[in-house]
DNA sequence: GCGTTATTGCAACAGATGTCGCATTACAGT
DNA sequence: ACTGTAATGCGACATCTGTTGCAATAACGC
């Protein structure tokens, strides 16, 4: 990390407020992993944390600004899709990675959290937009890479077929509440492929 | 209403009680509408209702009840879908009625509420569990007929594609936060329908 | 090193949340 | 009407949540 010049004089990132981040992001992601969000509060954080309460407060706001930071500290920034197969085993590849990752112990809870908080801060909303932002994003890679291998049609929308994938998974786990088998993720690789292919997701209809 | 009879002479579904789920769930959707879940306390359902705080929380357990029961208390049973035109036309329909049910100023916030209250409430998950089973339940209907029709293949499962015409919508509304314009809605129903034409959502391969 | 000051700790506080025992009300059966 | 009792109202209480003023600490520039 480099880079502590260009602060406008004002805010200290030194030592000290560096370690105090550290620790409440860490307990926060221990409390999610270990209890879930229901029992995620301030006061629990900040007695494992060993930071004071009003520091939490003043720095992070209140639970969902413990939420939003911890998923930032605890995302992998440096991910990338695996590019090695054709289109749908690709995409069938990247929804079992994303279907294990939600049931990873700390990764999991924590991103279960921010969906959560978004219901009720604002703060959250935006931390939830740009993680899909960027994640889609990235992993819109595997359907450009399969347009230019003509496996599918010229000006498919890549985000779109992306979206079209994991929204009923997403669904199945945050709204519907119905558990997520492998044949499930299957089936939602085969209708976004489906829906792709009949030219659905092509942005601009120029029939 | 009829059938008070078959109550196993301890209960009193009588009057009074009558009243005061009526005044709490009637201040309850008033509340949702006016203020949103974040603002919905068990307090201020008190005070608008009339109904004592301590009721409130010995019949209806907390925020979460409230919720769930408001729900029941407001949806309505005997909704069908409409199947005057084709598949499309019909999953078009109801998309669209999906929608705008969610801006109505009282149902919207109230269904919002459950699904943010299933993060936290075994009670609420079980209440939007059956909230879906019911309404795709109903829903398939669109599907069946079209199967009879010849519109869709033989044996596809009808609640499936009910789950991936919908998926997306709510997808956006609660999970990745960003507004469904009419071009959604018809993505959805193009991506489902294409799915199922090209025999994704048969239960049974039997090739 | 040394002083400035952002950051944190501390503790007292107001308000919200949820529980409990007891008094009061009103439903249901006679 | 009269009675037994479920349902509700009432208020006191413990706990949790979030805020604020002040003192102690440690980072940063000199």
């Amino acid at each position: 990390m480099s880079g502590e010049t260009e602060n406008p004089g004002e805010i200290r990132p030194g030592g000290r407020t560096a370690r105090t981040r550290d620790a409440v992001c860490r307990s926060t992601l221990q409390v999610l992993a270990e209890l879930g969000y229901a029992e995620l509060t301030v006061e629990r954080v900040a007695e494992r944390s060993g930071v004071h309460k009003s520091t939490i407060y003043r720095r992070w706001g209140g639970i969902d600004g413990l939420v939003v930071d911890a998923l930032a500290f605890a995302v992998d920034d440096d991910w990338e899709p695996d590019l090695s197969g054709n289109v749908e085993a690709n995409l069938m590849e990247f929804a079992r990675m994303a279907l294990a990752s939600f049931a990873d112990p700390v990764y999991g809870p924590t991103h279960t959290a921010v969906v959560a908080a978004a219901f009720q801060s604002d703060r959250a909303v935006d931390a939830v937009h740009r993680f899909f932002a960027d994640r889609f994003g990235r992993t819109s890679m595997i359907i450009t890479r399969a347009i230019e291998n003509g496996e599918l049609p010229q000006n498919t929308d890549p985000e779109a077929v992306i979206r079209a994938l994991m929204a009923p998974i997403y669904f199945r786990l945050f709204i519907s509440r119905q558990s997520v088998t492998d044949v499930d993720l299957e089936q939602a690789v085969q209708a976004a492929l489906a829906a792709a292919l009949a030219g659905v997701f092509e942005n601009q209809e120029r029939r």
